[in-house]
RNA sequence: GCGCCCGUAGCUCAGUCGGAUAGAGCAUCGGAUUCCUAAUCCGGAGGCCACAGGUUCGAAUCCUGUCGGGCGCACCA
């Protein structure tokens, strides 16, 4: 989306041998106008193989029409010269391995703490406007699982974009609109007449039977009194409509809040419908000949349903961009279909934003076709082509040691947000959410997650942290603070931890670009594991500890690690929405 | 029948723009604790990257097909 410069280490890297590349074409060893666009400069797998791997000489070999080594000769020529690199060797098929100067370790581990929580930033997103919508769960009831994993992944990819340089907003679409909310409506005014002493008998079938619609009638019975508790559904139903989602939307903000997410903006369609920005779009859409009247053809299921019959019906040609069918934007009856308000509601997002991301379950997959078609009809028909992902997050199967947690939706019987996070907090939420990519459907395992704590990836990225907190308490106890002074001590197992570190800001803009949050929640991991490692050094060799009794010079070098060490940690939690803990 | 997602170690999963000998955790086997938090670390064993073709210097990665699992296929939301 952006082809901003990045400001990593490493890119610093790519942008000298880019210029060596230069050089030899200068030089006539390289034709003029060499394409240098595959050419790639990252660390290898191996770190034995060096800090930097480029590719360079194996590319460009046939446009040189010369051998990958004999080229690569060339290229180390150059290299060599720079007193930031060590040293510069050929490998394998024609790979470029290069040892960078230790000095480059040294001056990132200080920019870590010159920059704080800001170190990792980056400027790729250059102040575009990205609007994430996420969540956008209907307003009928409490938050349960299957929202939680969409929820926690797009609130991570918010706080990545927005870290990456974006201005990011953070959206809501309050389906306020559809025949659901009249459901709630009137399971709403059912429970107001239990309120004020009816009985009620069962719940009938097709209304919501959940307990949490209790508090509403009451409310409802506090705020109108018997007023409507024997008028038609025409006098009380708008009225009980506004009221119960109005309730409902408190209810989820609160949901919400337990995991940490806040949204910007809440875009109700009922209000978008009263604005009439379904009937400018159709408008608009007519007129370029997308929208026609024409009849749908039966659906293809596995049987035929029985009161199908032909209708026409106003259609987005949505053929015309790759989809099944075109696709009805109204239902007989004249209301808008839930497509037919989402792709104005698209258009009002695009007018202020210049990309929009949506995070949705995959059992909305299906509609995934029609919605990119409709974006792509209006924004480039009006001369402002948008992106726009749909992230599809898979389904989440709730276990219990093994066994699938039952749940019915029919019964109001749903493990709820509310339940999860108490039960096993927060952090060990959003993180498990995070420790898969989205587009696989994962397994969680309330036994797992709480019973075997110590095997779960979060608290072992915590306890990191943890360690840190408490050698820097210890050592501000013996009178010795972390300090610059003395880095050059560092030997190379400490260089390893600052190399590891010093990829978090080109992990944030890969991530950013992929716009896939979970590589922090591995990075992390990683990171944690270096530090770990490095931690344990001092079990087997006191002189390896990170406070030495009798050289404070080198304790405060290593403690100065340390402290960076957490502060990068804190900053990749941060953007995993996930608490940094001094204590565990 | 059609569309989308997934298939990598016994299990749960990573795998950067197509790069070098495919990685981690759990489980398993063997080690480390008078010591800054052992909720940790070190080592061993474990692989037809579902299968078959193709693209190219090079494929787990891209393309085609097959098989297997999930989700969806109303004018619902």
């Amino acid at each position: 989306m952006t082809d901003k410069p990045s400001q990593t280490l490493y890119a610093a890297f790519a942008a000298r041998i880019d210029a060596v590349l230069a050089a030899l074409e200068k030089e006539g060893h390289l034709p003029p106008e060499t394409s240098r666009a595959n050419v790639s400069v990252e660390p290898p797998r191996d770190p034995s193989h060096g800090d930097l791997a480029t590719n360079a000489a194996m590319v460009l070999a046939k446009a040189a029409k010369t051998n990958p080594r004999a080229l690569a000769e060339k290229i180390i020529e150059h290299l060599a010269r720079d007193p930031l690199i060590e040293s510069a060797d050929i490998a394998g098929p024609g790979f470029i391995n290069l040892r960078l100067a230790r000095q480059n370790w040294i001056t990132e581990l200080r920019a870590i703490a010159q920059l704080g929580d800001d170190y990792g930033k980056s400027t790729i997103g250059d102040g575009k406007r990205v609007n994430v919508e996420y969540v956008s769960a209907n307003p009928t009831g409490p938050m349960h699982m299957g929202h939680c994993r969409g929820a926690v992944v797009g609130d991570a990819l918010a706080a990545l974009l927005e870290f990456a340089g974006h201005e990011v907003t953070r959206e809501y679409y309050v389906n306020d609109a559809g025949g659901q909310v009249d459901t709630l409506a009137r399971s709403a005014h059912l429970r107001y007449r239990e309120v004020l002493g009816e009985d009620i008998g069962d719940i009938p079938e097709g209304l919501y039977p959940g307990a949490y619609l209790v508090p509403v009638g009451q409310a409802a019975a506090e705020e109108f009194g018997a007023r409507f508790q024997a008028e038609p559904e025409e006098e009380w139903l708008p009225i009980f409509r506004a009221f119960a989602v109005e309730r409902m939307m408190d209810l989820i903000k609160s949901d919400l809040a337990l995991l940490g997410i806040r949204h910007d903006v809440f875009s109700s369609e009922a209000a978008l419908q009263a604005a009439q920005k379904p009937e400018a779009a159709e408008a608009w859409l007519r007129e370029h000949d997308l929208v026609y009247d024409g009849v749908l053809e039966a659906p293809k299921g596995k049987a035929p349903p029985e009161d199908w019959e032909a209708v026409e019906l106003p259609l987005f040609r949505s053929t015309k961009f790759g989809d099944d069918q075109d696709r009805p934007i109204k239902k007989s009856d004249g209301k808008w279909t839930y497509f037919g308000a989402d792709l104005a509601y698209h258009m009002q997002k695009a007018e202020k934003a210049d990309a929009l991301i949506d995070i949705w379950g995959a059992d909305h997959s299906g509609t995934v076709k029609r919605i990119k078609a409709a974006v792509a009809a209006l924004s480039e028909g009006q001369g402002k082509p948008i992106p726009f992902d749909v992230k599809l997050v898979q389904m989440v199967q709730l276990l219990r040691g093994g066994e699938p947690v039952k749940m019915s939706k029919r019964s109001g019987n749903f493990v709820t947000i509310a339940d999860m996070v108490e039960e096993v907090g927060k952090d060990v939420v959003r993180f498990s959410m995070l420790t898969r990519k989205p587009e696989a459907q994962m397994d969680f395992d309330f036994a797992k997650v709480i019973e075997q704590s110590k095997d779960n990836p979060v608290f072992y990225v915590q306890y990191a942290h943890a360690r840190i907190s408490s050698i820097l308490r210890k050592a501000a106890d013996q009178g010795v603070a972390p300090s610059a002074d003395a880095l050059d001590t560092l030997g190379e197992h400490e260089l390893d931890v600052i190399k590891q570190a010093a990829q978090f800001p080109r992990e944030v803009e890969a991530a950013a670009r992929a716009r896939e949050a979970h590589r922090i929640a591995f990075y992390l991991y990683d990171l944690a594991a270096a530090f770990h490692a490095l931690w344990n050094m001092g079990n087997d060799d006191p002189g390896k500890r990170f406070i030495v009794g009798q050289d404070p010079a080198v304790s405060s070098a290593r403690l100065f690690l340390a402290s960076q060490i957490g502060q990068v940690i804190r900053n990749g939690l941060a953007l995993l929405g996930v608490e940094a803990v001094e204590e565990l």
